[in-house]
DNA sequence: TTGTAAGCGTTATCAC
DNA sequence: GTGATAACGCTTACAA
């Protein structure tokens, strides 16, 4: 049965205790211990996925030339071509992606990090950007940081450690500390930063004119004859947050309406949030007659508030959110809001990363792109007969 | 500075013009032309990320004892192990997933391929299953078809490719040929079947439980006194249509009230067939006095239809949703709706795939995990006074 | 406790 | 046109 692993006899082995679980045995003759390779106690052996090794082995050719017909390579007659493609289909061949990455050194992979699932902005962004990728040959690795910098941090790692060719991402909202990412560039794996940029770092961004729309927005509440009107602002460390409240001062400036600081209230984006602020402005001595919110949950929770208290939407109260999620059309009449192009965006992002990854130099200028808002009117703001 | 290829002179070597663009040496001693090799001109030379074996170089040790200090693996000396780690996190190690999988021939990922991103539900799902699988060590590789078949193939091609350990999927509205699934199973890859599944293969499902929820969906139109209830179905092929047909004509019959073809109309789950064929059912001679849908865009859709026609709901129409999509909360007076744990039903498929891999026998018997649904009842079907 | 070397499935650079 | 063979970065018997 056994046969020692030196001298090959059987007749002179006798078992010699355990090591690690294993039967240790000892050779009289030549005094030698061994154990048995645990190769020779055949487990559950993996299904063999067939490999190029296969399809060569088969055909009696050499597995370069294999690879070569696979790949519609010029150099190849067209009969060993023809048969290879005839066996690979027959011996039901998949490439393996995992060994072309390896020696490729690139995954055709890019990896997108959002903050959450759950509104539809980030999901609708995420299929722009889909599908710029998959018409270049690329897949697209998504992970949601839950709003956790930890989980961000995990995501970066797990996308670094599986290689991905490019970056695109929208920071959770407690990111303070940025050499996650800045681990990607210091590797030459380009990144974009869409909609939660920062001011620290990233040469390449995709961003709406959060301004802008802010701007408009509160120009439209003033054009309807609210006169105090409040915002419920983001975190205060998101650009997007700055810039929005950027547009709701400056608008009351060129108005001539005061800004007053107990009329902006720092949120951080959740409905939770939202009810405690929301509530707190209504119930002020002297409250808002408008607000403007930084996005569009929040700005339904006030709605809803709204419709608690009794105050009549628009005439008492005016409100207007952010993004156009699909809920904004269809509650009470409708509630006005300013209009991300999300698809647009991740398109944009994508396109950007592919341009990026394609020139090895980092030396594409450093870019910005700016997307335009659109403000949605609806019933939540306009007041007739003014 | 530059010695001779061949006499490794350096005080004999001239500049001779260039070649191709690069400078060429002559060397006057030994009368020979040369340029540099590329290597020593550092182009664009590809960012070398840190390996193992640089560790193992700067330390003095072998490739293997980095492996296994960087594993934790027991038989490794304190103090190599704590030099490996310092010298790993100096040079800013990151591993490669990609050779790890290669030789374990394992990815630590699972694939999820989903139907759509657009509506709440899936994303839903993803979050759950993500949860579970991240805390278990695994990564989540997230396709979505595109409600396509074609889409369907390449995504399980791809994931194939990427040697996912597991497969958890939610089929297209276009499948009818399984076979790309199946290649999963062939391969020793399990397959998790949830909410969209078929009778015709998968011994691993995960659906909530369609029948019972649409018969109580049903069950409340009629307590509520309406009595020419419609059913918006979805499309045939679909085992979820079909179970939710089931418990509306099963209801039907239970009270008594026939079950009338011309009410049950089929489309495709999108608000543009609903609008269509909504509009057919509240056109006809003997409209219906409610409607149950398929899914809760569909119903939203009959909401705003019967707004647009000036129809009055509950009173003159009753209406029903599936899913508890978040608007419904929010729309006119809310949408009464079944609503489906869409979170737990993430997790549960992500904890089977995670049992069914560990198990790389499957011997694991089949199973068919059927959630609970819960009827919420909202403005849209409860008629006061009856 | 550590080193050696084979191998995971590919592609690429040479020769022939 | 085709075949060896060396990478790619890592794990893991097995040897020392």
């Amino acid at each position: 049965m056994i046969e020692c692993s030196k001298c090959q006899r059987v007749e002179s082995i006798m078992k010699a205790g355990f090591v690690r679980g294993k039967q240790r045995y000892l050779c009289k003759d030549c005094n030698y211990f061994f154990t048995l390779p645990s190769a020779q106690v055949p487990t559950k052996r993996k299904r063999h996925q067939t490999t190029i090794i296969d399809i060569a082995r088969e055909l009696g050719v050499s597995n370069s030339t294999v690879s070569r017909a696979l790949h519609g390579h010029p150099d190849i007659s067209p009969d060993t071509k023809k048969a290879i493609l005839e066996a690979a289909i027959q011996l039901d061949y998949q490439p393996n992606q995992l060994a072309y990455s390896l020696v490729k050194s690139r995954s055709n992979t890019v990896g997108i990090i959002v903050p959450e699932f759950l509104t539809q902005f980030f999901p609708n962004v995420i299929v722009g950007a889909q599908g710029v990728l998959s018409r270049a040959g690329y897949h697209l690795m998504i992970m949601q940081s839950d709003e956790s910098y930890e989980t961000e941090v995990g995501n970066t790692r797990a996308l670094l450690a599986n290689r991905v060719d490019g970056l695109i991402v929208s920071m959770s909202h407690e990111t303070n500390n940025y050499e996650h990412f800045q681990a990607f560039e210091k590797r030459g794996v380009p990144v974009v930063y869409f909609n939660r940029v920062c001011r620290e770092i990233g040469t390449y961004k995709v961003v709406v004119n959060d301004y802008q729309g802010a701007f408009r927005a509160v120009e439209h509440l003033i054009a309807n004859g609210y006169r105090r009107i409040a915002h419920l602002a983001g975190p205060r460390n998101l650009v997007i947050s700055q810039e929005r409240l950027r547009g709701y001062t400056e608008a009351l400036q060129k108005y001539g309406l005061p800004v007053l600081p107990e009329l902006t209230i720092h949120g951080d984006l959740t409905v939770e949030k939202a009810r405690i602020y929301g509530r707190y402005l209504l119930e002020l001595d002297h409250p808002p007659d408008a607000i403007f919110a930084v996005n569009d949950p929040t700005a339904i929770e006030i709605l809803l508030l709204a419709r608690a208290k009794g105050l009549r939407v628009p005439e008492q109260l005016g409100v207007v959110g952010f993004s156009d999620d699909s809920i904004a059309m269809h509650i009470g009449n409708g509630l006005t809001t300013v209009k991300q192009p999300t698809n647009l965006m991740g398109q944009t992002a994508a396109e950007l990363i592919l341009k990026l990854i394609s020139e090895d130099e980092d030396t594409y200028p450093a870019e910005t792109q700016v997307l335009e808002t659109e403000l949605i009117i609806r019933g939540s703001s306009v007041r007739g007969g003014r």
